[in-house]
RNA sequence: GUGGGUGUAGCUCAGUUGGUCAGAGCGCCUGGUUGUGGCCCAGGAGGUCGUGGGUUCAAAUCCCAUCACUCACCCCA
């Protein structure tokens, strides 16, 4: 048998209507804020991602799928969306015509790494990005998207985590300090941490090791480095999340893997998918447009995870098929010709029905009806035939009336919609 | 990439120290109702025991390899 490759998934039917469901309540409150759809590729140049992310992030060195083309240049599935989005508003010049613009886009990304609950080598996610405004109201209006999308959907324990990681005028001061303050106590940090406290302290500062816990106590934040302009956007932010009402802890630990983020970073956090913990994550990018050959742009946005969303609102344990509205139980060839005529005839009208092929004995399709799941059940056999009327039960109450053979489609049609 | 756990029927899983160990429940099909679902009863179909080697008179069971799933590290959506 051949299987899936490691780390990809099939969606089924019963799990892929609530990944519709979702879709499409983003895509109402995304345009209603006015991002408009863009689509793009899945693969782009190498290139875009190494420069765009960073050359030294655990995206580029270790997790992308590259393959070269005919004449050997690289190019890689894309393992998240924004350097994509960006490279199409310079590539398309926005920044001429109106560098104010706002885009979405829905659409599996792909990264190698081991696969666990919550991650897989191919996922989906929801993008949202927007050019042009460096004002906090854009990071405001961006959370609060956010906010409401997660509220709307009804999904339990999520807390949204706000930080700032200052600009290139900050943070590299930030950082040399933690570094300095991590490097004198070297010996009292776990092995990871050792490792890692030059390229990324901000890491141990995060460990859970309890041992790291308690040398790191009393580190520089991050809070404590902003530049006043820094300090005041985050102010600003906060005071605006504060104004709409939008629940945040503000987390000064957060970091971001991610090399192109700027100033707010936030994620959405859950405890429900063990060790991975965020369904949504964002931040603001103003230097990247820059970085991949664009003019100056701020700019700010968002991913959710799909797999993880989806997961969070029972994908896995429930069933979201839709039930038929009628199932039509035939008897003899007759009938069934008869009664194939009318399934075409409701399906073509937009109504949900199903019926028996085979030709089954009628406990059978009575069978059949019942792990439908459908409201109701015509009966069709000799004796309608005969007398003119076929039988219309409702599965729920068990409840049969007859109705007419002549002008049947219209009236059942108009039965099932009045409920 | 590193470590732990797990792979037996469509699904959830039993299978004791190698020797009627190829099983159960659910689901599916048929019948009990020559034309009426869910409950009940009876019967039936369905498995190269993840895969490939090895040990043995004999392997689902022991050994090696490999693949996959899973959880965690790491990182993130």
């Amino acid at each position: 048998m051949i299987k899936l490759i490691r780390g990809f998934r099939d969606i089924l039917p019963g799990q892929v209507e609530l990944w519709q469901d979702i879709e499409s309540k983003a895509r109402v409150l995304l345009e209603n804020f006015g991002f408009r759809e863009i689509r793009l590729p899945i693969m782009e140049s190498t290139e875009l991602f190494a420069r765009g992310i960073g050359a030294d992030t655990d995206i580029v060195e270790k997790e992308m799928y590259t393959f070269p083309d005919s004449k050997g240049r690289g190019q890689t599935l894309r393992p998240e969306a924004t350097a994509s989005v960006v490279r199409s508003y310079i590539e398309h010049g926005y920044a001429g015509s109106d560098p104010v613009q706002k885009f979405y886009t829905i659409g599996p990304m792909f990264r190698h790494e081991r696969p666990q609950k919550g991650r897989y080598r191919q996922f989906y996610q929801i993008n949202a990005e927007m050019f042009g405004v460096a004002s906090p109201l854009a990071d405001v209006q961006i959370m609060y998207l956010l906010h409401l999308f997660f509220t709307g959907l009804d999904v339990p324990d999520v807390v949204t985590h706000v930080n700032s990681l200052g600009c290139p005028e900050c943070r590299p001061k930030f950082r040399e300090a933690l570094i300095s303050f991590v490097s004198d106590k070297m010996d009292r940090l776990c092995s990871d941490c050792q490792r890692r406290a030059e390229a990324n302290p901000l890491r141990v500062i995060d460990c859970k090791v309890p041992g790291c816990k308690e040398a790191v106590q009393g580190a520089p934040s991050i809070q404590d480095h902003l530049c006043p302009d820094c300090k005041e956007h985050f102010q600003a932010v906060i005071e605006g999340l504060d104004d709409l009402n939008v629940p945040y802890e503000i987390d000064p630990r957060l970091v971001r893997g991610l090399d192109y983020y700027t100033r707010t970073t936030f994620e959405v956090q859950t405890t429900l998918l063990g060790a991975q913990n965020a369904v949504a994550g964002g931040g603001r990018y103003d230097g990247l447009v820059k970085v991949l050959g664009g003019k100056e742009t701020p700019a700010i946005g968002f991913a959710v995870g799909f797999d993880r969303l989806a997961a969070l609102l029972g994908a896995e344990e429930k069933d979201f098929t839709v039930p038929p509205a009628l199932f039509i139980a035939a008897l003899g060839e007759d009938a069934r010709k008869i009664a194939f005529g009318w399934l075409c005839d409701f399906n073509a009208r937009g109504l949900r029905a199903e019926m028996d092929y085979e030709g089954k004995s009628l406990k059978s399709q009575m069978k059949q009806a019942n792990r439908f799941n459908a409201g109701r059940v015509l009966i069709l056999g000799e004796n309608e035939l005969q007398n003119g009327m076929a039988v219309l039960r409702n599965m729920n109450t068990k409840e049969q009336e007859e109705v007419a053979l002549d002008g049947l489609t219209d009236r059942v049609a108009a039965l099932i919609n009045q409920g």
